[in-house]
DNA sequence: GCCGACGTTCAGTCCATACTGAACGTACTA
DNA sequence: TAGTACGTTCAGTATGGACTGAACGTCGGC
């Protein structure tokens, strides 16, 4: 792997870290993304120069986030894997997934906790009011950004 | 403290961790979430059962990120921390700037990189179109909500 | 039906880092 | 000017987990 390609999926290993997820997860990543055509399993781990446990169990990591998707060859037992099309809608519902994780602990703690005051109860509820809003509202614009005609992809299918 | 409040604030201190935060942040930020008035650091270093240093580190942390805020009385030397009045935009904020990052490095990589094909090109320039009208998208919705009148907040003054 | 290639699993190692306790600097007080 | 109560810093420790290599089960080919 040439240097300029090994320096970004490397950034992409730190992000993946601080976002508290396996750094190789993000060299998969960030390989897949470059790459035009699905790679396998032995071809990532050659690739990156990591052993095929790491790139099995993060590939899987991946996959089951939606963020890749194996791809099939008939002929060939080898898993390959891709950047799933629905790349930019996975990702934005995984961190939505993660902010309502988030506010349904606030909830919860809402709905079962002796609150210390009116205000505390307000606060908690004033969020979670607010995240709905947020989140009705992030739908909505999804749903338009879907519809807005992407000029060159129009015909190469969008949607799969 | 009571049993119910420490799992309230174990379980944000799990939530926190997998978001890559150390766990004491998260039981900081969870014991703020249920007081009424602000906090001093021998204080919550004692309710959680952690030393003063953890505390002072995760404070400055949880302040950093604007999630908290030091209010100063007079008459104390000591620091005082409560829950940030704004801390849904905060929070936001937070989210939308990592998703941001991520983005800033694909548009970097897309930009720098020798790309395999127009293919790949193509598919980096989506992802970056797409955040830009979901985070433009976002901002407008954080605007109207903010001008949705909060019916008992009103007169408590919801900016500072 | 044997052989080889593939993906997964698991015990083991290693590294990062969260947390602690003690030492330190600082500012208010008497 | 001591004394005290803060918050911060730092070296040390320990815990979690990412990664590895080897062993395993499985499926296709000759």
């Amino acid at each position: 792997m040439d240097s300029p390609t090994s320096q970004f999926t490397d950034r992409l290993a730190l992000l993946f870290e601080t976002d508290g997820q396996p750094p190789i997860a993000g060299r998969v990543f960030g390989l897949l993304l470059l790459s035009d055509d699905a790679l396998s399993l032995p071809e990532l781990a050659q690739s990156l120069g990591v052993s095929k446990a790491s790139v099995s169990t993060n590939t899987r990591l991946l996959a089951r986030l939606g963020m890749i998707e194996p791809v099939r060859r008939e002929g060939s037992r080898r898993d390959y894997y891709r950047i799933a099309p629905d790349l930019f809608e996975r990702s934005m519902a995984l961190r939505l997934a993660r902010w309502r994780r988030f506010t349904e602990v606030i909830g919860e703690g809402r709905r079962t906790l002796p609150l210390a005051s009116a205000g505390v109860r307000e606060r908690l509820e004033q969020y979670e009011r607010a995240f709905s809003y947020m989140a009705a509202a992030i739908g909505r614009a999804m749903v338009q950004w879907r519809g807005v005609p992407s000029p060159r992809l129009a015909s190469t299918g969008s949607r799969r």
